[in-house]
DNA sequence: CTTCTCCGAACGAACGTTCGAATGATTCGT
DNA sequence: ACGAATCATTCGAACGTTCGTTCGGAGAAG
């Protein structure tokens, strides 16, 4: 608190004005965050029906959110379960859902496929890859979040090995 | 610290006897545990050839000490930047040399591939899946080590969409 | 008597939070 | 229109707690 005192400018005391307590405002934040994220795939998937594309969409409409907003995404994914009870119950609920998405478009794509992939290790290991970005991406070196997109779509959908001979 | 001192059974002075500082300790269980993972891995890739079978046992490697210790890495992951200069320096070492393990079986597999994936992506991706399980894991209901590795091999080396027909 | 092992008690710093007061703006009775 | 009363906003200072760490000493071993 008293590190956003200073960023912000506002005495100590005064945030407490605003905000009632240190766990109410990381809940605010938490939920701005993860409904806007929603509420902007939701919008994004609206008129797209190839099942792999909005899967890429899916990742796209992530990891741009998380690239603009590194920093604040490193201290959310930090504090994941810092929440308590009420709190915490309806931060669950928004990431339910976003999750619960996910599925829907992975058992979409996973009618067409012959892998044998469990879907919640499959969404699990999506949102594994997407969410460490904030613990190695570099704007000045790395690439930006539609060529990020792009590789992890591929690396996603058709794996490493994309091209070479199958197995027998 | 104090946790520390009553899990342990240890008086909080009495493990200062041992440890000159919390970082310290801190230090020494992550140079423990990194090192013992980067020495498993080389024992187990020592006589494996088959390039993508060494990217396998890498990802079984990895996953079974996670899961295996899986509230130790819980807390490693989070105290990831913790240490100061010196000691994060000695672990982050390390951590080059297994992440430059990984980027030596990748090249391997690259060039049989005809995917333009950089490797860096594909090796953050990679250790973002399986970096990702601690937030996930329920040893009640989710599969162990073993078959989910299988599983993010899969995904990592064939993708969701294997066996599907490719695009024009 | 020295050395090793361990501890109760305390230190100073940092934390989340609260309190009373100061300031300025808005409303209201007259 | 004017002063009084109310409200909104902001702050310095402090509160109680937790944290990492230290100190002096107790007991056992050699």
């Amino acid at each position: 608190m008293r590190d956003l005192s200073r960023a912000s400018g506002m005495s100590l005391a005064g945030l407490y004005y605003y905000f009632e307590s240190k766990e109410r405002l990381l809940f605010l934040i938490q939920k701005h965050t993860f409904t806007t994220i929603v509420q902007r795939l939701k919008q994004r998937l609206e008129n797209v029906d190839d099942v792999e594309e909005r899967v890429r969409i899916f990742i796209l409409n992530h990891l741009e959110y998380f690239l603009h907003n590194q920093e604040a995404m490193k201290v959310l994914t930090h504090e994941d379960d810092a929440l308590k009870n009420g709190f915490g119950a309806e931060i669950a609920a928004i990431k339910r859902e976003y999750y619960r998405i996910c599925v829907g478009l992975l058992e979409g794509l996973k009618k067409e496929s012959g892998l044998q992939v469990s879907t919640r290790t499959a969404v699990m290991s999506l949102f594994g890859m997407m969410n460490w970005i904030y613990t190695w991406h570099n704007p000045r070196i790395d690439a930006d979040a539609e060529v990020l997109a792009r590789e992890m779509g591929d690396v996603f959908l058709r794996g490493v090995t994309a091209g070479k001979g199958r197995r027998p």
